[in-house]
DNA sequence: TGTCCACAGGAAATACGGGGGT
DNA sequence: ACCCCCGTATTTCCTGTGGACA
């Protein structure tokens, strides 16, 4: 009987959901589950809207050489992230392939993505396996090798090379090796046209590169600037028509995600993000698309953002949070001494078994709490009574409560 | 004005682990 | 089995510093 009704009840409800289904497509909400052609598809609707323009209009003068078989200089581009350079680049230098490939013009485009940082050391070894030219080492080989086996499999290639590599600062320690060969180097082994496409998060990379390297280097700059709340919204358009019944959302909601995403960061990636959570929790909920819905959508992103951070971070970086957590209870001041923090780290050290690191590496750690915007810390002068670190825990009760508890539970 | 606190944070050294080549 | 090489995590050592106080 019981079993009866409940799935009774599921079944009313599957039937409501289908009745009216807010979501029509719901893998458009999410990038990672589009297919490569229906990738395209977007980004190409995305640019017949105008958005991008001006960026394309200047790839596309920077590689015009190549038509002519002349050889084009290397390309920085500039841009935050979610601007769109990944998506622009891939779609611009796909076009060129296909133009290349119509007028019998040899080229190889590779994409080499350093999204996560790393040494110098997996960024050629990444370079390496895209090129077919090694099989992915994951220690145990020496820097040289890897290079040499890279220009192995270039030495009769002689047509256009495109490497583009996206998020170029994220070769930690040795990034001047790594430069130093793709910009000195590797040119002068190998019989290829070869055009750096650099993609940094920062303006001034190439201030940071060895002079040596830097004068080898011609580039032409593009930045990307973030997308106005106009872009986000023809952006939203075309994915509200793709996945979703826009019966069902209210006017006004594209306006409203756009607003919030450009005026925090512009980054067109989190603002698709805010739609898809908006719209899960209205289908949940089954109800139209609301202004209410996406402030709800919008806080929860931001808890998750915090609680996904601290759980997949190293467990010493979670217990740095734990014991700041601590030291904050404690003392009922807003502001958190680093000795205090210090000493409260011990304690859970002690409580934890876990043998307490140097408060030099302490300091490191609430230096990249920081960074994550886990906290605010900054420091300050006592005069004579010497320099602290003053460490502020500004998150709202509730999410610190949260991210105590998920810490200990994952150090238990 | 100079002193000097109490820590920050850079650099180098050290420890450790684990893969590849032979 | 041995050595070599590299990445990563920590420690050790050390120099730097803003400003209260005398």
């Amino acid at each position: 009987m019981q079993n009866a009704n409940v799935s009774a009840r599921i079944l009313g409800h599957l039937r409501a959901a289908v009745d009216s289904p807010l979501i029509k497509n719901r893998r458009f909400l999410d990038d990672e589950q589009l297919i490569r052609s229906e990738q395209l598809e977007v980004l190409e609707e995305i640019f017949n809207a105008n958005v991008r323009d001006a960026e394309i209009k200047e790839l596309t003068s920077h590689f015009a050489g190549l038509l002519r078989r002349d050889h084009p200089c290397h390309l920085a581009v500039w841009g935050k992230t979610g601007t769109g350079k990944t998506l622009t680049l891939t779609y611009f230098l796909n076009l060129l392939t296909q133009l290349c490939a119509a007028e019998q013009i040899p080229i190889r485009t590779v994409h080499l993505d350093l999204t996560n940082p790393g040494p110098c050391f997996r960024a050629l070894n990444d370079l390496a396996c895209l090129l077919e030219a090694s099989k992915y080492y994951r220690r145990g080989i020496s820097l040289e090798e890897i290079m040499q086996k890279i220009e192995a499999k270039l030495a009769d290639y002689h047509g256009y090379l495109v490497l583009f590599i996206d998020e170029v600062d994220n070769v930690r320690h040795d990034k001047e090796n790594f430069m130093a060969f793709l910009i000195r180097r590797l040119p002068q082994r190998i019989p290829a046209k070869l055009i750096l496409v650099l993609v940094s998060n920062h303006l001034d990379w190439p201030d940071r590169l060895d002079a040596r390297v830097k004068s080898f280097l011609k580039v032409n700059e593009i930045v990307f600037h973030p997308y106005d709340a106009v872009d986000l919204q023809r952006i939203l358009r075309i994915r509200v028509e793709k996945a979703l019944d826009s019966r069902s959302v209210i006017p006004g909601v594209i306006e409203k995600i756009s607003a919030i995403a450009s005026c925090e960061h512009g980054d067109a990636r989190k603002a698709v993000a805010l739609l898809a959570r908006s719209a899960y929790m209205a289908e949940k909920g089954h109800s139209p698309l609301t202004l209410e819905i996406v402030d709800q959508a919008a806080t929860d992103l931001e808890t998750d953002r915090y609680l996904t951070l601290i759980q997949s971070a190293p467990p010493q970086l979670q217990l740095a949070m734990a014991a700041i957590i601590e030291a904050k209870r404690r003392s009922k001041r807003t502001i958190i001494r680093s000795i205090d923090a210090y000493n409260a780290y011990h304690e859970l050290c002690r409580r934890f078994h876990t043998r307490p690191l140097t408060s030099r590496v302490f300091g490191d750690l609430i230096a990249e709490l920081d960074l994550y915007s886990l906290l605010r810390s900054r420091i300050v002068s006592r005069g004579r009574y010497g320099r602290t670190r003053e460490i502020i825990l500004n998150l709202p009760g509730e999410l610190v409560d949260r991210i105590y508890r998920v810490v200990l539970d994952n150090i238990q």
